[in-house]
DNA sequence: TTAAACTTTCAGTAAGTTTTGAAAGTTTAA
DNA sequence: TTAAACTTTCAAAACTTACTGAAAGTTTAA
């Protein structure tokens, strides 16, 4: 396999992962297109790569950089907006997480909390349902804690936590 | 809130947190009657609960056991098939993660592998290609082996490790 | 100013996913 | 056996989410 079908490869493959992370094709694509480039591109190049609409594309590189994970590059001299992507990978592992954490975790507590408001008169059935979802909290506060010191940490932090594994 | 609304709203919320989760919102609600269950329950008693057909409940409790987080429990004298859920969170949570990683971190490893193939004349983009690939390889890995550590772990184990973090 | 170059929005359409319910299949017990 | 009780399958319908492209909006520089 040579460079160039490597690289489509991958972009398509990104793509089609994206979706089982919860992050649109059309968003995982673009980002595996900036990941690979050796320029920052614009939206017409990242169209014409991926051959999707002007809109589409203007879309998920704001999303993108809503995530934190695209860059505004201004080329001086150029009208245009250009845009790339950090190729350090721990540090898009660590801004994903933010996101996850927002859509996957901060929910769930909310949800739980309000299940305190669950009262009346104290039986079987009542002491089981406060038990299972205080269980479920306890367990959802000590992840949300865990990725939270997964996104404050650095690189070496990490990789000596695995050696303590 | 009284119980039954309390368990209502969490079955409702239950539904909706799954599908950001990647897991589809009766499969979810399923998990939650089960949950908050107090024996186990027939497919006419789910299809009742949450006011969905018999297909439905059945292609989702189906795929509940093939998760591993649901169980046929027979009952003695009675032809039909009940359905009951462990109440154990920590043991829901690793069951979910081997799901999780199959569909999230295998299927980078496979892509990844595939990258290895790339081949051709040596140039400052394949070296920037190869770095890249491997980069994101080597942190899956890493999560990989973290995610399996946590499986093969029980709960005091972790529980340690959050102390040491 | 103004008009050219560019970016953003959004209503309509397309694609993808989930759900239904009736039909087919299976098991059990008489 | 066979028929009743139950489970599974699957094509079509409903719902949800993503994408298009033209129109509206914004910025820049002459």
């Amino acid at each position: 396999m040579d460079l160039s079908e490597g690289k489509h490869q991958f972009i398509q493959a990104w793509g089609t992962l994206g979706t089982s992370w919860g992050i649109n094709k059309a968003m995982a694509q673009i980002h595996a297109v900036l990941l690979l480039a050796e320029k920052p591109l614009s939206t017409e190049d990242i169209m014409e790569a991926l051959q999707i609409s002007r809109g589409n594309a203007n879309m998920n590189v704001r999303n993108l950089m809503d995530w934190g994970i695209v860059n505004k590059v201004l080329v001086p001299g150029e009208r245009k907006e250009y845009f790339a992507t950090g190729k350090d990978i721990w540090a898009l592992a660590r801004q994903v997480t933010v996101e996850r954490k927002k859509r996957e975790i901060e929910p769930i507590l909310k949800v739980l909390g309000q299940m305190k408001n669950v009262e009346g008169e104290e039986s079987e059935a009542l002491e089981e349902f406060r038990q299972v979802t205080k269980d479920i909290e306890d367990f959802t506060i000590k992840v949300d804690n865990v990725l939270d010191k997964f996104y404050k940490s650095d690189k070496n932090w990490f990789l000596k936590l695995l050696m303590k594994m």
